[in-house]
DNA sequence: CCGCATCCTCATGGATACTG
DNA sequence: CAGTATCCATGAGGATGCGG
């Protein structure tokens, strides 16, 4: 007798009754949660993603955005006449995981950028990760500049946001390397070390408002 | 010419100076955050971990524990002559991350079990994930029994915690099916109707207190 | 038994080329 | 632009062997 495949759903899934298996098995796969990182910040096109994501093979990209939307993570929108790609609610909800693996890789990123890829955008997700728990009762917000890009921080009563906006920027603007940035946030490095290695304009109640859990030491 | 690999490092890791993305090189390969659930409630042996992780090569489970212990995440004990894996202080830290991955794909547990594998152990990751924010100024113990084996949910004033263990048992004592048990702790599924499919002894204020975010309501 | 190593097969991922 | 098609390298799964 030849040998038979007796297994009837011969995909990838762990099997298990178990919330973390279950998750594992949706969005485990290479690649699959740092797609869903791209899209946090808003829709994207397939080649911004492809540009994005590098390193990726095209056809494991599309094969992903597929099981992603079969999964209800990610849906096709059609605008203006093209594809753009965009977390369901359900899918914009790893956010909270993925921020909490965030924080545990956060002294992952001690050792430095190196020749790393590196897109600001992607800060976007980790600043708020690593300062949550900071509440501001009048809203504060912080522009960023890193890498050629500008984004804002904000902190409210309900905790930090960040996103990049065009347009208007408060005056408050830091001025610094991707590295300094996270180890500033991860309270690797001081304000003042921040401020002498890149540069700071505005207010600097804004900067001790966003990165401190102390007050500003006066020596 | 022929064609050379110019690549320096062919190691699996995404290259991104990005937190998530680190974390991912480290603890995303398939199988590693399983055995680091395996690992949570206490050290096993290798082939303990074998026999719990139905379907892992007996090759791969080598190797990934040796990557994690590479890593920093995973240790190997002597105990009593035997080898005993365990997770060093910084692998523990991967709870909350698992815990929120947990929280987002308990919904998928909502299709039941199934013939997936099930250990009452797992348990004791998914309960605090889902009471995590309950709280009891006066500690509660309540007991599950669950698939042949019984366990510990705790309440006190720091949040939930749950634990496998022998001996003395709380007098409140819950006797449910997995499915009913997670239905419970997720909401999906009241009180009244996880008694009534198993069954209670004790204390109905226990249950109450551990389950319960509203008070309950007598019709 | 326990803790792997080896061998083999097949599914998956990666790189490149090509197409509607 | 948004993928498909193809080929090859790598990793996962399963069976078995093997020293302690």
């Amino acid at each position: 007798m030849e040998k038979v495949n007796q297994r009837s759903k011969p995909l990838k899934t762990y099997g298990q009754f178990c919330a973390l298996a279950r998750s594992l098995d949706i969005v485990g796969e290479r690649w699959t949660l740092l797609i869903v990182r791209e899209l946090l910040p808003g829709p994207m096109r397939y080649t911004e993603l492809k540009s994005s994501l590098d390193g990726i093979a095209t056809n494991l990209l599309a094969e992903r955005l597929r099981t992603m939307e079969a999964n209800g993570i990610v849906e096709r929108h059609l605008r203006d006449g093209a594809v753009a790609f965009a977390l369901t609610p359900r899918g914009a909800e790893l956010r909270e995981p993925m921020e909490a693996l965030g924080r545990w890789g956060a002294p992952l990123l001690a050792t430095g950028r190196g020749d790393d890829a590196f897109e600001p955008r992607w800060l976007t997700l980790a600043l708020p990760a690593l300062l949550r728990g900071t509440t501001s009762p009048t809203p504060v917000e912080l522009g960023i500049e890193t890498d050629g890009c500008t984004m804002v921080v904000r902190i409210d009563e309900r905790g930090p946001s960040a996103f990049v906006r065009s347009g208007d920027m408060p005056e408050a603007l830091l001025v610094a390397s991707p590295e300094i940035v996270v180890g500033l946030a991860a309270g690797a490095i001081g304000i003042e070390e921040a401020v002498a290695t890149g540069g700071f304009q505005g207010d600097p109640r804004v900067l001790h408002a966003v990165f401190d859990t102390a007050p500003p030491r006066d020596n």
